[in-house]
DNA sequence: AATTCTGTTGCTATTATAGCACCATGTTGG
DNA sequence: CCAACATGGTGCTATAATAGCAACAGAATT
């Protein structure tokens, strides 16, 4: 996957840009030096020069925050791949269907996911989108269904020698669940058994790209309906041309 | 601005990704290269570096299109600056209270719009957001408003040398309607005369890091009173805490 | 005033990148 | 069917760009 000469400097610069858009709050390069284990100097090299071409932009107190450049790739990547514009209307019917439920849209990046659209009954449906930051995808259906299209070399990788939230017994009790999963061609995850609360998810694509999920109260009874009614929404939002 | 050592890497490795972004369909290295007058070999390098973070995906005909790190990078940035958070609520309202009008939000880079809100009368609310591309800055009223803010040199530095969209007369042409914009404290562009068509924008925040419009039609007779509205909402946008 | 942060730069050894030449594969068209 | 020409990708080494120490100025804290 990576090619025979990997940038390094590209890939800190994007960790910069990352760190500095999970932050939220804005941020001073020498913090950020130490939050990712970089040397000051590089790392003040690299956020200036991302700065300088508006991506981040400095504070009155030379502290980082995202610039409008960073503003436009969202805008652009969200609008550049139609997935979202797909996904929004199935997405809001789902809503109807199901008005009691969560309704969410994440992708899995590492071992982690974000929420691209997560909209809970009192949410106005325009407040859905970049509500939430990241979240662990071992304890999210939606990074769940994920995992489960990976090879389980890769999952191993990812997770080997690190403590894997929601599964403290480790990677074999991890890995279980990912065959359950993919047995069945859904991730059921409970949350909490009282008050009971889980969350159910189905993957968006070929290859997987996305996920959608339900959550909420008592989803054991009727997981297969649920399940059922989210393939038919991901069927709706694969583009018909396939990436 | 820049820093006393640039990285070049850095700056080529994300106008691989804003160009990837901006694409629309999925795009080949080569291609790729020749848009950005790169060499083939360096432009593989750095697709294949962000493609290996996530950052971007190769479908089956190895080609690059947006991949899930974009996405979390997308969500997160519009997350983590409250900007749009605090913005929707009150573009809403706006809305109610000019039915008939286009509302939008966008924010400046370079010499290029990107609309991170951008809802006519027919649109949905929930499809408002990453609705649309870039637009040149200088045939907005958002551009305009947000142009209006920098030094004339800077200005001047942007646009020295080229066509400038909506002003074939040149830069002094431009210039004057920016002094127009600062003067007035808004910003109107007419879009066409007949049928009457233009917009209206102000800045949000300080300094200013985006700037809301009103678009429709005959905007002419209460240029004043939407001023104002807009005015009152770029307040309750700006953020309590200054940055 | 002294101390310790911070952001930033200058300098040069060292290292990572540039880009040619090349290969494998796929597509077009005679 | 087989040129002819695309494409994505890699190996190699001269060369240019970065690494990171040392240092400085300014803020904040003591």
């Amino acid at each position: 996957m990576l090619p025979a000469q990997p940038n390094q400097s590209l890939i800190d610069g994007v960790r910069c840009l990352q760190a500095v858009a999970t932050a939220g709050v804005p941020i001073g390069g020498r913090e950020l030096a130490r939050r990712l284990e970089m040397e000051p100097t590089r790392a003040n090299r690299l956020l200036k020069t991302l700065a300088a071409q508006g991506f981040l932009h400095q504070d009155g107190d030379r502290k980082y925050q995202p610039g409008a450049g960073m503003h436009v790739l969202a805008a652009q990547s969200l609008h550049g791949s139609g997935m979202l514009q797909r996904a929004l209307p199935v997405l809001a019917r789902l809503r109807r269907r199901r008005p009691a439920l969560i309704v969410a849209l994440g992708v899995l990046w590492h071992d982690q996911v974000s929420y691209l659209y997560h909209a809970d009954p009192q949410t106005p449906p325009h407040q859905a989108i970049g509500r939430l930051g990241a979240y662990p995808a071992s304890i999210s259906s939606i990074g769940m269904a994920l995992l489960a299209t990976r090879d389980d070399a890769e999952i191993r990788d990812l997770y080997r020698g690190r403590i894997i939230p929601g599964h403290p017994e480790g990677l074999g009790s991890l890995m279980g669940a990912i065959r359950t999963a993919r047995r069945r061609g859904f991730a059921h995850v409970v949350e909490s058994e009282n008050p009971p609360h889980s969350t159910l998810a189905v993957t968006v694509g070929v290859p997987a790209e996305a996920a959608i999920a339900f959550a909420g109260h008592s989803l054991f009874p009727d997981a297969e309906t649920l399940a059922v009614l989210l393939r038919q929404a991901s069927l709706e939002i694969t583009p018909p041309t396939t990436g």
